[in-house]
DNA sequence: CTGAAAGCGCTTACAG
DNA sequence: CTGAAAGCGCTTACAG
């Protein structure tokens, strides 16, 4: 950098005939300032191309106008699923709007660095709050958050007594229900549901939702509906070859996101079953795969762009008002496509 | 958060008897403090849980040890390539460690609005340096950064007259070059290159190294060879249709990414055409769409956390020792698979 | 090897 | 409506 030197208040200050904390006070926009004091010395200030100093001001008012963002784990886990890309675009877009900077927790690899992490920012006071983009069962990062009361939100839904929990979500369980009782109308009643990771709550969010579609119908439950694995493409391959098997009788599977839909349907045509004839198929997540693929997969949209916004007009709630344990929902919207569609049982 | 009055440098010099001067000579490492001294400090430190201010450090010394990251514009570019969350991923890790906090740099919309993004956090003394994980042609964040001197990275190769260009890239050309010798080795001679935004460098590239390996072969190239739309599926896709055409004699194609090159492939196949043995296909960046689609497609692994890594260095270098236009050079590697081999022409 | 003092650039009660 | 002064929590020449 050029070695410029910087322009303080005090340069604006003497410019324009005032004190420097009148400069301080037309910055931040103080009422008790006169109009004529206040437009010379946003004149001088742009004059001068004066900027204020973040560093101060955070220092002067001990808040740094940051928020910690705690991205998933590794390259392997969620961060390579459409939905955060998504996420992350509301989360920047409008922490901006709000005046907030984000900075990046890293994250090394397991839960415990993970804290670290987290309380190595709070410690250093580089952030007035934390947004988790996931959150897992008894997550120790909620733990500690809460265990100091430092102010959080999470996109996802709590798993039990953490008092703090500021949360963004769908609600997966009136989602799961309604997909179901959608598939089961259109007379696909051997059902199959299809997950990754059953500790992650949205899991067992949406398989209560599922199973209280099925009762409804008076269709029995039991564990046999359920088929839990990772959530990638080879999980859903897997699971799709398996249902395969005429025995079991499944005419329709729900993913719980669309990349097992995808593996599922693979699997399905290259062993000769149709879609939706022989096997109707569902998912969420709405991702481009489930549009564009061969036979385009129904979807529910979760919309992850609003649960990243959520998410962070939460955190700004809970720094600003102390706000804790509250919840915003956000709408899904069911596409229905060719994997369900033109055809009736 | 519970309002525990902040331990301060202060408060750690009364417990060990030395003065504030000391105790932050012992947090900074200065070999001047005596052994004895050093302990005492650091045992009171960990007994009253003090952990240093980073924004007054920041304000003291004028360095914040942060980098403000610029990401891939929208959700609808780059960040729903794979290739991004690998090359964050290599980002924290490597600032992580390198002991750097990454700051995200804000994009509304268009290219003004990012410099302005830029110049902000430049301003505020937020950064000590930017990373710019794209770049196009005539790039105004880059005219701003090197008119500032500012120090910067970027994750691709420079267009012309940059100056300050540090970055980290892969050799496209040779890459490009690679491909299609190996193609043309093969047997697959008449060939078409398809990619997406030509104004972007990597695709300029691509087509040179492509270009070269077709006339050393004595295929002489021409404007057809191309095939230029955007990055996604439904380019890939109309170009595969508009490829099925008998009259093109066409029986290989080179995508500059994988999605292209599966968009392409689902029409060659729909089109009831064969793989590799009527068209060969091949592609970039080895994603999992690469390797698990129902033809796995040869593709050419680009190492984009190397490449992330690398720019963090390079920036970190920058600021540090006023390195500006290094370049680095990560390796890529060629997986060969179905839709290129088994088959011989 | 260690300390007193000034300074980084802002904010904000307090006083008028 | 405005200013002088103290303070936010560190760092670092300077002096010893």
């Amino acid at each position: 950098m050029k070695e410029i030197k910087r322009i303080t208040i005090r340069d604006v200050a003497r410019m324009a005939g005032v004190s420097p904390s009148t400069v301080s006070r037309v910055i931040s926009g103080n009422p008790r300032i006169s109009i004529e004091t206040t437009e010379r010395v946003i004149k001088c200030m742009e004059k001068m191309g004066y900027h204020p100093n973040a560093i101060a001001r955070s220092l002067a008012n001990s808040s740094s106008s940051t928020i910690g963002l705690v991205m998933p784990q590794g390259p392997g886990e969620a961060l390579s699923n459409p939905f955060f890309p998504e996420a992350l675009s509301g989360i920047i877009r409008t922490s901006s709007e709000m005046g907030y900077d984000i900075l990046l927790v890293s994250h090394h690899g397991d839960e415990d660095g993970q804290v670290n992490a987290i309380k190595a920012m709070i410690n250093a006071s580089k952030v007035d709050g934390i947004l988790l983009m996931t959150s897992r069962k008894d997550d120790k990062s909620i733990a500690y958050l809460d265990s100091v009361d430092f102010p959080y939100s999470v996109i996802g839904s709590p798993d039990n007594g953490q008092p703090s929990f500021n949360h963004a979500d769908n609600d997966n369980i009136m989602a799961a229900y309604e997909l179901t009782s959608y598939m089961i109308n259109k007379g696909f009643r051997r059902l199959v549901l299809i997950s990754g990771g059953k500790e992650l709550t949205v899991t067992r969010m949406r398989i209560k939702g599922f199973r209280k579609a099925l009762e409804e119908s008076g269709i029995p439950y039991t564990d046999d509906h359920i088929l839990v694995g990772k959530f990638d493409e080879e999980t859903g391959y897997n699971f799709g070859k398996r249902i395969y098997d005429p025995a079991n009788k499944i005419d329709g599977i729900i993913a719980t996101d669309d990349v097992l839909a995808f593996g599922a349907a693979t699997a399905l045509l290259e062993s000769g079953l149709r879609i939706p004839e022989d096997v109707a198929v569902s998912s969420f997540n709405n991702s481009v795969l489930s549009r564009r693929c061969n036979i385009p997969i129904t979807s529910i949209e979760i919309n992850p762009g609003r649960l990243g916004e959520e998410s962070v007009r939460l955190v700004i709630d809970s720094i600003l008002n102390g706000t804790r344990g509250k919840r915003v929902i956000v709408p899904y919207q069911l596409h229905k496509r060719a994997s369900t569609e033109g055809f009736t049982k």
